[in-house]
RNA sequence: UCUAUCAGCCGGCUAUCGUUCCAACCCCGGUUGGAAAGGAAAGUCCGGACAGCAAAGGGCGACACACCGGUUAAGCGCCGGCUUCCCGCGAAGGCGGGAAAGAGAAAGUGCCACAGAAAAUAACUACCUCCUCAGUAAUGUGGGGGAAAAGGUGAAAAUGUGAGGUAAAAGCUCACGGUCCCGGAUAGUAAUAUCGGGGAUGGGUAAACCUUGUGUGCUGUAAUGCCACGUAUAUCAACGUUCGAGGGCGGCUCGUCCGAUCCCCGCAGUAUUGUGGGGAACGUUGAAGGGUAGGCAGCAAGAUUGUAACAGUAAUGUUGCAGCUAGAUAAAUGAUGGCCGUUCUCACAGUAAUGUGAGGAUAACAGAAUCCGGCUUAUGGCUGAUAGAAUUU
């Protein structure tokens, strides 16, 4: 059969530079699935894809929490994101996105890793249409 | 068994999938190996290391501190002692524990709730005395003065007791005390204690202003140094131009800004050239502005960690031996299982200790961000030591 599906989730695939996340928030779109707001724009200078999770410090005011729901998030993502990248690479598209944690309490994983689930295919379902765009 | 204090430890092994850093290897993005949060990493309250900027000297102000000695790199920390106050024990000398907002109230100003006549230039009642009036008188009315000894109030009422003294009294005088000041002896490094001398007799409050003494330049690792990149006769103002092409500003960079120098014009000269003006370029200062926010160093071997011996009442120090122990940057150290251990609940067996089975929990407070020494605050469980209390034998 095929090759076994690998994991990673490098320092390449992560949102890190501070003006790119700068250019997310303010040009970017953005949708929700409760309790995550997906803030994503579908150009990317130097990968395919990068992604970011943040939790507010409103919400949260230990650290010890957000670092708690920030690995949960990661964690999710990184289960998933494979049909994400595929679906980028036959559209030929970079994408950026940023996933906010805006719920009040901490979440259980196997509720992280279902609403990730959703976000993934919404996402999917916006690459198809630009590309579908492109294509027309 | 419970409570308090101190010290130590927070589950172990393993499977799958991953994260950051380091090293090695090669097919150059993979493989293998190693390392990877705390006692508070927190609050940012003190003190330093380190770095940059500033800096003649003095005064005013502001802030901090305030018994003595020791300890330390340093401290408002810590250790030991002194004084005062509180609690307990004791017949007492004293002993044990705790707290201190521990310089000055005799420089000045302010304040002192309620109660009380009055809370600080004390006369309400009662006391003594003088005058007036009434009355034979005792005495009484009104007014003036003396007087802090008595009363009651209060946290606090003008230094306590006794004697003299007086119209009545009063440190008014005397004796013995209390408190304070000055100078002395003894003990102690000192704070201070004890003893004796002289003087004074002023209520409390400085966590009221204040006074005295001592100390303090400012900013912080986004410090700071270096590299890369960006744009290109492309801002304005002032002053200025030689031996060499850099300097300065900003977190960084560009640009503004300037020089050597170059160009143009006028005048003198045949000319090299001299001189004057203008422009460009550039230096310094100031003002305003655009872009970027990447990399490296700082940044992980140190007032280092563990342990032993020695010195010291202790804080702490010295020496020996052994060890290397996180370095991320939208920020790594994780997710999901299994077994063992611990513990809780239920059922069964057993007089009981306990055993078997099933189910649950696996900890509280909490996540490094330049690094140390402290302080403060948040904290569940287990183990050990010490002290106290209760119960049983």
């Amino acid at each position: 059969m095929e090759d076994k599906q690998r994991y990673f989730l490098r320092k390449e695939n992560k949102l890190k530079s501070r003006k790119q996340i700068d250019a997310v928030f303010s040009r970017g779109k953005s949708f929700s699935v409760f309790p995550f707001k997906v803030i994503w724009l579908p150009a990317n200078e130097k990968a395919a894809l990068q992604a970011g999770v943040g939790v507010s410090s409103r919400n949260f005011k230990r650290a010890v929490d957000r670092n708690r729901i920030k690995r949960l998030m990661r964690e999710a993502y990184r289960l998933q994101k494979h049909e994400l990248e595929q679906s980028l690479q036959a559209a030929q598209q970079n994408l950026s996105v940023f996933v906010l944690y805006t719920g009040r309490e901490l979440p259980e994983y196997e509720l992280v890793f279902e609403k990730f689930t959703t976000i993934l295919n919404r996402l999917i379902k916006i690459t198809d249409a630009t590309k579908n765009q492109v294509d027309s």
